[in-house]
DNA sequence: ATAATTTGACCACC
DNA sequence: GGTGGTCAAATTAT
């Protein structure tokens, strides 16, 4: 049966990750409100505000538990409470058995748009000196071996969106497929993304464009990508880049792009070779 | 004790 | 319905 089981101390990191999730979903609704509203708009901000209502739930009943509530009860929070599945008579089989187990909000997530910033690179090695937390591994279709979901650690301290897929290929010697997901925001070089200097950066995209196209069509990649990580590096210095009157648009890609060649070491861009992808509807 | 990883459930998207 | 991306409890590592 479902116990009574009362909170039995207050949880830090548990709260602490709540907090901060209810924190990103209100940074996305500020953000969401200096867009003009799209056609999404509405619909978005309701489910922002229902996650922010969740978070605060939780948070407060993680530090005050009543001695009638449940942790499941606390889900039954107005975010979920129209999909709440229960608990159904054969978790008894399952590898918890009698424990109380909470299911409901297993795959309760938003998948992300496609037009995500996305990198895709090919390298001996999965490091790339940059703080991963591994989330999930799958195995896929008509590969060997499975591949793993890897998220930035600073996830929930700084509400960082970065995501990696890392897939080890049948190819000897051994190869990693990686992919970047999202960008970076727990680092100084997203402070381009929020820098406020309004100005036009056709020229700066063109020169990535080019760039880019050549990175493409080199068979000495090693070269071409050194530089692109100088452009890119000069690039930081404009913040304009991406940015049309004071608000990022959908140029992620070459955001993430710089951002990534950036924090690269020579060494490490020496032994890849990237496939940058680039999705053509972008104004890019 | 805390942080990181493993693992199967859950569900969006095709 | 199948596939794969994400979640979170359980487990393992530090």
């Amino acid at each position: 049966m479902v116990s009574a089981r009362i909170f039995p101390k207050i949880n830090k990191r548990k709260m602490v990750r709540e907090l901060a999730q209810g924190h990103e979903s209100a940074q996305r609704i500020q953000a969401l409100l200096q867009k003009p509203i799209g056609e999404n708009g509405p619909e978005l901000a309701g489910q922002l505000v229902e996650k922010v209502l969740r978070s605060f739930e939780l948070g407060l009943a993680l530090l005050e538990p009543s001695p009638h509530q449940t942790e499941e009860n606390v889900h039954k929070s107005s975010f979920e409470k129209h999909q709440i599945s229960g608990f159904s008579s054969e978790d008894s089989g399952n590898r918890s058995n009698n424990r109380f187990v909470r299911r409901d909000r297993r795959g309760c997530y938003k998948r992300r748009k496609s037009l995500e910033a996305t990198l895709v690179t090919v390298s001996p090695t999965m490091e790339d000196g940059q703080a991963w937390r591994k989330y999930g591994q799958k195995s896929i279709l008509n590969s060997k071996f499975p591949r793993s979901y890897f998220r930035c650690t600073h996830k929930y301290e700084h509400g960082c969106k970065a995501t990696k897929q890392v897939q080890m290929m049948e190819d000897d010697p051994v190869e990693y497929h990686i992919t970047y997901i999202g960008i970076h925001t727990c680092n100084t070089h997203s402070m381009m993304m929020t820098a406020n200097p309004p100005h036009n950066g056709d020229h700066a995209k063109e020169e990535v464009k080019e760039k880019v196209a050549e990175v493409k069509e080199s068979d000495d990649s090693t070269a071409t990508i050194d530089n692109l990580s100088s452009l890119c590096s000069s690039l930081l210095e404009k913040p304009a880049f991406g940015l049309q009157d004071g608000r990022f648009e959908q140029s992620e890609d070459t955001v993430s792009m710089m951002y990534m060649l950036g924090m690269e070491d020579d060494e490490a861009l020496g032994r890849r070779f990237c496939d940058f992808h680039l999705d053509e509807s972008h104004d890019f």
